[in-house]
DNA sequence: TAATTATATTCTATTGACAGTATATACAAA
DNA sequence: TTTGTATATACTGTCAATAGAATATAATTA
């Protein structure tokens, strides 16, 4: 995975908000296209790509699928998503707002009996 | 000037390696031609979407061409340079490699007569 | 087995970036 | 004023990335 092919990836604002969102935890291609309202078609081709370059992976549990980084997560995308969530700009505040709504989601997901399967539910850690 | 902007610039390996080396000063663009052998369109053409972009500035000496870095310097730019240049990649190694390179010809100007014009070897730092 | 849910893939059209060639400009020197 | 040198721009063709619609798949439920 060379430094270019990465910053390929990131270049696109909605790849990055969500490798900034699963580095807090999996999450379902639902949850994300949820989180960052996109039409279904393009959340599950955006994860392919960056499944395919090797940055994250995925879960089945039933007709759910979870995706997860790839640990160790690269330092260089480590390193741009500290140094964004401490900056100061339109993206940066993004993606802190995101890591919020996150948190609202797991929230509710753990106050709303059968939003989702339990095997679910354990892996994304809001039960 | 989003982080978007900034990832889709440095991208391009030789954009970068551009970048890399107007840390360490001013440069021509024959310089940088010659440092990354490139043809001289493309070379004119990378700068120039990299001066829209408002990273890096051109002063005229003559019929030279100077281009450095807008300080200061995005700080975004700044921790990718940063962090590529102590990791241990193929794109890393090249980084350094340029910065040597540039030492070697900066000496070579320094001690060739009439290599290039006084004024321009003033701002590269070479007398 | 049929219907439903969650997700993935295929197909098509469009757009954006890039390379290469040719030409233009800006300045200097003769 | 012509010639040369350094650099920039215009033009053209090509290829990769993207969006959106339609359809397919995989697992679950009825």
């Amino acid at each position: 995975m060379e430094a270019s092919d990465i910053y390929k990836c990131i270049t696109d604002p909605q790849r990055l908000r969500i490798l900034n969102l699963l580095e807090a935890g999996a999450l379902c291609v639902c949850h994300l296209q949820e989180l960052l309202a996109v039409p279904q078609v393009k959340m599950s081709k955006q994860l392919a790509s960056m499944k395919q370059l090797g940055l994250i992976e995925s879960h089945r549990e039933g007709t759910w699928m979870l995706y997860s980084l790839v640990e160790p997560l690269h330092g260089l995308v480590r390193a741009n998503l500290h140094y964004l969530r401490e900056a100061d700009c339109a993206e940066c505040n993004q993606l802190q707002s995101d890591l919020v709504n996150r948190g609202k989601l797991i929230l509710r997901i753990t106050q709303t009996e059968g939003e989702c399967p339990d095997t679910v539910c354990e892996r994304i850690g809001c039960c």
